[in-house]
DNA sequence: CAGTCATTTCGTTGTTTGGCGAAATAAATA
DNA sequence: TATTTATTTCGCCAAACAACGAAATGACTG
């Protein structure tokens, strides 16, 4: 039941919607949701540890991805479900246009900016 | 999210998959859980106001039953979802097996022993 | 129309969870 | 090798939640 406990916090959703674009990084999502850097990495390892998306590094930053068409079909499908439900969402429609914003701006200045 | 709140407690899930051999009253559903009956009604609560499941009464017995084609995308195809994804779990076999044995004894004699 | 019966609602209790900041970690850089 | 930097882990607190028993509800029955 990892999968139905990841996808019962909101806040995990929205990042799940987020991530349809694209990697994001851990600062990224901090700087999108407007929480600290700890709970943001906490949800990231729930959703993790479910399957509902993949991490890798590369230079200094960690990136969470949703997988691809290899993932378990209880992962696959219920992503789906996630997107074709939750994606027109007030709060997933207001997280794009923001997202669009932090996409725009450069990356060591959003970390930079975490640490106020 | 009614939706993924509802599904995020085990015992909900188990529910839904239990319902998938037709309606149940909430004594059967008790029975089947070893719950308290006012536990098994909150959760029979949560799952109806998320449009998971329906209801109605019949006699003395208020009987829920999963919803038909004419539910909303989201809740046909998180049932879906949940019935592939879930089905197969242990807790749901060994369920599938208790609940054929509630289903042979007489409903009254239920309710009856649930006062002990 | 009083009583019985299945279910729901209420109030309480113990546990889980989300949030934070601080300390720990791990990796790139100086 | 010491330092900076992004992320994770830890410990704490407050809010949310599941479970229970008791009381309330609402419908059939005697």
């Amino acid at each position: 039941m990892a999968i139905t406990k990841a996808l019962s916090d909101p806040g995990r959703v929205r990042i799940l919607l987020s991530l349809r674009r694209g990697e994001l990084c851990v600062c990224q999502i901090t700087e999108l949701f407007g929480l600290a850097t700890s709970t943001v990495s906490k949800h990231l390892s729930i959703l993790n540890q479910a399957g509902l998306i993949l991490s890798h590094k590369t230079e200094r930053w960690v990136y969470y991805r949703l997988p691809d068409k290899n993932a378990p079909v209880a992962v696959r499908e219920a992503l789906d479900w996630v997107h074709k439900s939750l994606a027109k969402t007030e709060a997933a429609v207001t997280d794009g246009k923001k997202l669009q914003k932090i996409l725009k701006a450069d990356l060591a200045e959003i970390c930079r900016r975490q640490r106020c």
